[in-house]
DNA sequence: CATTCGTGGCT
DNA sequence: TAGCCAAGAAT
């Protein structure tokens, strides 16, 4: 959970993670779905599949229990060199160096390591300095220490080098470079993208309306997340709504573009709200709506209610716009 | 080696 | 407001 992603931010997952999986057992016999819907909103879901995968794995392969040796920690999926390094040290099992942004940022200025972290060269280096830096006894504390270090006081920016430990030997500070290091990745303006997101009601039952849902698949973005239909801009969303269903499109109402910036590009969601006559009618051959969906199912109708994501994990933007359609 | 993968906090 | 960055890994 904590790859790439902040403690505070983890925090509430965590919890609630921890309570409805109490134990690797719990979670290798539990659905992905369920995974990926305590998961919704944390971003970077290949993490909760591949924590998912590791479960079953540990359980299969291992009776149960994590390994406790860097090159069984290493087959995990979701678990690299940094990962595997911090839970052995850490947990203070063995010494074993690890790299992740705090550390990064704490050896480049200490060591006065002035290149871009993301070339290969400049990574081993910081690795070595890593490795090498690690102690052999109170590696636990060393561990901790040195992320911590990172965290609240060797900072990205305005970096607080007045109460750091290790400022007399800290080559940025004493050579005035705090600033410069580490060199940040030069990045290229982002992409946009423009999809439309279909907000398929229908209005046939009188105990409520009923949203169509589609489970993504695959390992794109939100993959194994439940979506709304995605559309291209070019697309006429009638003539979609008739090839698709049979039921009469009663009303198409087009929403404010939605701003979502991903980690690699900013996607412009179009939401469209299309109300839809009678019940759902699906114009392929071996669709059969069920109350709870299957976990082969990827696509179904689902009353539309404002706790409808206690049982489906959605993408955030998908999840806002549910909210709204149930106000 | 470069891309891809999300979202929220902070400035 | 817009950009940076986060307990990185897989492809």
């Amino acid at each position: 959970m904590l790859q790439q992603t902040q403690v505070t931010t983890v925090e509430p997952y965590f919890a609630r993670f921890m309570e409805r999986f109490p134990t690797v057992t719990e979670l290798a016999s539990s659905s992905l779905d369920e995974v990926l819907q305590l998961w919704s909103g944390l971003g970077y879901y290949a993490r909760a599949r591949n924590i998912h995968r590791s479960a079953q794995f540990i359980v299969k392969q291992h009776q149960g229990e994590l390994p406790s040796d860097y090159d069984n920690l290493l087959t995990l999926p979701g678990i690299g060199k940094s990962t595997a390094g911090a839970i052995l040290s850490l947990s203070g099992i063995e010494p074993k160096p690890i790299l992740d942004g705090n550390v990064k940022r704490v050896l480049s200025r200490f060591f006065g390591v002035k290149g871009w972290s993301g070339k290969s060269k400049v990574s081993k280096e910081l690795w070595d300095l890593s490795a090498k830096s690690l102690p052999a006894d109170h590696f636990q504390i060393y561990t901790q220490g040195i992320m911590d270090l990172g965290a609240m006081v060797c900072l990205p920016k305005n970096p607080n080098c007045r109460i750091c430990p290790i400022v007399s030997r800290c080559y940025a500070y004493q050579n005035d470079l705090v600033g410069e290091i580490p060199k940040k990745k030069l990045r290229k303006k982002k992409r946009t993208e423009s999809k439309c997101l279909l907000m398929l009601v229908f209005d046939g039952r009188s105990s409520g309306k009923d949203l169509f849902l589609e489970k993504r698949v695959g390992q794109e973005l939100w993959g194994g997340l439940w979506s709304l239909p995605e559309v291209e801009l070019s697309e006429d969303p009638r003539a979609w709504c008739e090839r698709h269903f049979t039921n009469k499109v009663l009303s198409i109402d087009p929403w404010e573009p939605i701003k979502q910036p991903l980690s690699n590009y900013i996607l412009y969601i179009h939401p469209i709200k299309i109300r839809m006559d009678g019940r759902f009618d699906y114009r392929s051959t071996n669709y059969r709506p069920r109350a709870v969906p299957e976990p082969t199912m990827n696509t179904g109708c689902f009353t539309l209610s404002k706790n409808l994501d206690s049982s489906f994990g959605f993408p955030v933007p998908v999840n806002r716009l549910i909210n709204q359609l149930t106000q």
